[in-house]
DNA sequence: AATGATCTCAACCGCCGTGCA
DNA sequence: TTGCACGGCGGTTGAGATCAT
């Protein structure tokens, strides 16, 4: 990680270069954040970090687009608040992402997909939206790739490069493997509809104290969950389709989506917790959960949860465990999970 | 040691939703 | 109803760090 005292450096190129010409703002003229004469870019110096912190500590949040003027300082309003959001906000957690942090990053970008970073941020206390997407970008997105996984779809790179059309382009990702011969990832029903288990928010049949009695199927963790409505989550182009919250652009503070319709921060919360607490309650009792980056272990090893450490070597205990086994049911392909049983929840 | 390639992540950009006059 | 200010979001960029040759 870079440096933040070496992200400083006065002079920096960056900070001297002419700001790109503004395209043509499609409604009204720009605004006076957006006119960068004289406002400082690039790094920022220390003393612009305790200015601003400073002023924020003391003033509060909000304001940004007079805040550099009260505070003195030659920035944007925008770039004063993201300073502020991503860096130096107390609650700011540093050092590296944890494995369950990772662990739950997945999970929710599998839940909620590729536009839904403060919304996942929002779920991992200290990290940013900004953090996230960078570490899926450079980190995560290269290892599900290495594991023959779709980063955006979570399935089978095989089967959806041709289901899902072009593949979004891979972050700066030339040291990416092929898929791997001993690939984890098990799809029973590889042509089935591309888009993942999409719940309604609106009900919830279960109590979210751990979901007992939610798996009606063994690894489906939406059981118990009804489905309200059977459009809006898909990409109008049949791909991949994330959580589509009303209203979730423009919410509040990085965080707890407020846009759900007829739902409640506490409800989508709660329904969240609810999906990740049994999909890893639940994977940790069917397996030994491993979180193994199938390259350097040692010691980046993380054992969420083994009882068994002679398995914990066993291919196809890797990450992918995850995600293999929300895509694999039992019983019922995938859209039979979304379409199936829980339809008779839906019909209400 | 020098050089080029690659990786990381802070910062920027444009767009969008909301609130208000 | 309309237009503007503002906050916030996701995608992208590029400087610096690190790795490979």
């Amino acid at each position: 990680m870079r440096n933040p005292s070496s992200s400083s450096g006065p002079g920096s190129s960056s900070s001297l270069a002419s700001p790109p010409m503004m395209k043509q703002r499609q409604k009204g003229l720009p605004t006076p954040c957006c006119s960068k004469v004289g406002l400082k870019r690039g790094p920022w110096t220390p003393e612009e970090d305790e200015v601003l912190a400073k002023f924020v500590r003391k003033e509060g949040e909000g304001r940004w687009r007079t805040l550099p003027k009260r505070a003195g300082l030659l920035r944007c309003g925008k770039s004063c608040r993201l300073r502020w959001m991503n860096y130096l906000r107390p609650s700011i957690k540093r050092g590296p992402i944890a494995p369950d942090e990772e662990d739950l990053i997945l999970r929710l970008h599998r839940l909620l997909g590729n536009r839904r970073w403060s919304l996942i941020a929002g779920r991992i206390p200290g990290r940013t939206d900004n953090e996230i997407k960078n570490y899926w970008n450079t980190h995560l997105s290269k290892k599900l790739i290495s594991q023959g996984i779709d980063p955006r779809t979570h399935k089978p790179l095989i089967s959806s490069s041709s289901t899902t059309g072009p593949d979004p382009p891979l972050p700066q990702g030339p040291k990416i493997q092929p898929p791997a011969a001993t690939m984890p990832y098990r799809n029973p029903n590889p042509g089935a509809n591309p888009s993942p288990p999409m719940p309604s928010l609106l009900q919830q049949t279960s109590g979210d104290q751990g979901g007992p009695g939610i798996h009606d199927d063994q690894d489906g963790f939406f059981g118990g969950l009804s489905l309200e409505r059977d459009d809006g989550w898909r990409d109008s182009d049949g791909g991949f389709a994330a959580l589509d919250l009303q209203g979730s652009r423009g919410g509040d503070d990085g965080g707890e989506d407020g846009g759900i319709d007829c739902c409640t921060d506490d409800v989508f919360s709660s329904f969240l917790d609810s999906l990740i607490n049994d999909e890893f309650v639940l994977h940790n009792q069917q397996h030994n959960v491993y979180y193994n980056d199938n390259h350097n272990n040692s010691a980046k090893d993380r054992q969420i949860q083994s009882t068994d450490p002679v398995t914990s070597s066993e291919p196809g205990f890797g990450l992918g465990t995850l995600w293999e086994s929300t895509f694999t049911s039992p019983v019922l392909g995938l859209d039979e999970e979304i379409h199936g049983p829980l339809v008779d929840h839906a019909g209400k």
